[in-house]
DNA sequence: GCCAACGTTGGC
DNA sequence: GCCAACGTTGGC
């Protein structure tokens, strides 16, 4: 199973918002770049990604799990990028805060890292359990 | 609020 | 097909 790294400004749709929707999730949409829209394209049902907060809070605050592959968004009027539909899984007990991650030499890798601007990441195995276990879960 | 980094667009 | 210009994102 692979793992990712998905990012979405709290103001606009946050984790809060996400567990709202239950178990049924519902589509995450709004990818307007054609890295994650790669990424989008290479999940798997079942596969799971963090949740990140950008802006203001800059943290992993919860998992959360694909629930249906990748097809056209339904608000890209251009028809060219897709979304998948995902569901709230767990919060981190601990949300794991960007500044966290940068202290932790084992994540200096990570993409989120590297390239903060990419909305959908991939995350190795090694990242996830790292992580999992900074944000006080056994992962 | 500023600025750096990156991706996309459009002209040639 | 290249590259400069521009817009957007997101960290600080």
């Amino acid at each position: 199973m692979a793992h990712w790294l998905v990012k979405s400004e709290p103001d606009v749709f946050s984790w809060d918002d996400q567990k709202k929707l239950g178990a049924k999730g519902g589509p995450w949409t709004g990818v307007r770049n054609y890295g994650a829209r790669l990424h989008l394209l290479a999940m798997k049902k079942g596969d799971r990604a963090f949740y990140y907060h950008s802006n203001d809070q800059r943290a992993v605050v919860g998992i959360v799990e694909v629930t249906k592959t990748a097809y056209p968004d339904p608000t890209d009027e251009s028809a060219k990028f897709v979304c998948v539909d995902v569901k709230a899984k767990e919060a981190m007990p601990t949300p794991v805060t960007l500044v966290a991650i940068k202290a932790e030499p084992k994540l200096a890798g990570m993409v989120l890292v590297k390239n903060s601007r990419l909305s959908v990441q991939p995350v190795t195995d090694a990242e996830w359990a790292l992580v999992c276990a900074m944000g006080g879960l056994k992962g």
